[in-house]
DNA sequence: CCCCTTGTTTTGAACGAGTCAAATCAAGGG
DNA sequence: CCCTTGATTTGACTCGTTCAAAACAAGGGG
């Protein structure tokens, strides 16, 4: 349904307008998007949004908690949809792709820090690096190129 | 032994130099530290040290793994001395102080997402939000007084 | 249906953290 | 003591993001 986005917004005390909807059309589309990314997406619908705007919508999206701001270390934000579960994401060294995972083994194992010296947590964040098949794969290729095969 | 860190920088491979000495000496002091901190801390031994020269040592010791590098979310990169155990950080939502936390359950727990959507997973990093003793009590003490206590 | 209020968007400038590049300097082997 | 090469310095610059003021529009009240 296409005013299931404009329910939400209501719901959550926000005026629906186009630059919101456009972002959250992106959003549905990349589900890990960076400011960038979403400022060029949504520009197919509203040609003249401006940066700015688009982080101000981004901004009221998390606050309302219809949206999770995500920041990789060395890599710009990222913006999900999927809120509410605190999952947690595998992120490529290589390439920067993002994958979501559930959080590890049952529950929420990694909630329980042996000693947490005094500090009352709320939230567990969890990345995983690593690399994505792709890169994997072309990593793997070229070392068989340096070892002596070729074409 | 004062002499310990220049040994550790000529076993590295790296010259020994003022800005290294007094950089790892505010690291042993500031095991957290900032950027920021660190050249301000520095300069108590060598006033005329530049943030850039900074950056170059921090890369250098990051890149012989002499020191590791962390980005919480949302603040300037801090770098440790404690390498090599990949142990894990709280981090107070509040204040920004961070302590270190040994890895929670046994030997990786976190290291096994149930399923890896195809990466190939080298690093598990773990950050506990939260608020540190401190910021707890004072939100604690805040609280009380809205609720009508008083002193 | 129009007006008014208030939240949004727009415009434009500014910021902090970090990076880049060329020139100078000094560590430490010969 | 000199020379090579890596380290530091200086200064400009980039990127992602935030701030502030003015123009605008969503949507409730009359």
């Amino acid at each position: 349904m296409e005013t299931t986005w404009t329910h939400r917004l209501r719901e959550a005390g926000l005026r629906v307008t186009r630059p919101r909807l456009s972002v959250l059309d992106v959003l549905s589309a990349h589900p890990h998007a960076d400011a960038d990314t979403i400022v060029t997406g949504a520009r197919a619908q509203h040609p003249t949004l401006s940066p700015q705007t688009v982080y101000g919508v981004l901004e009221a999206l998390v606050s309302v908690g219809l949206a999770r701001r995500i920041e990789p270390a060395g890599a710009p934000a990222l913006f999900e949809l999927r809120v509410g579960d605190n999952h947690h994401h595998l992120v490529c060294r290589s390439c920067g792709a993002v994958a979501d995972v559930d959080c590890a083994v049952g529950a929420a194992p990694c909630l329980s820090p042996s000693d947490t010296a005094g500090f009352v947590v709320d939230e567990a964040e969890v990345v995983f690096w690593g690399l994505c098949r792709r890169c994997h794969g072309q990593a793997a290729e070229e070392s068989e190129t340096v070892g002596g095969a070729s074409t």
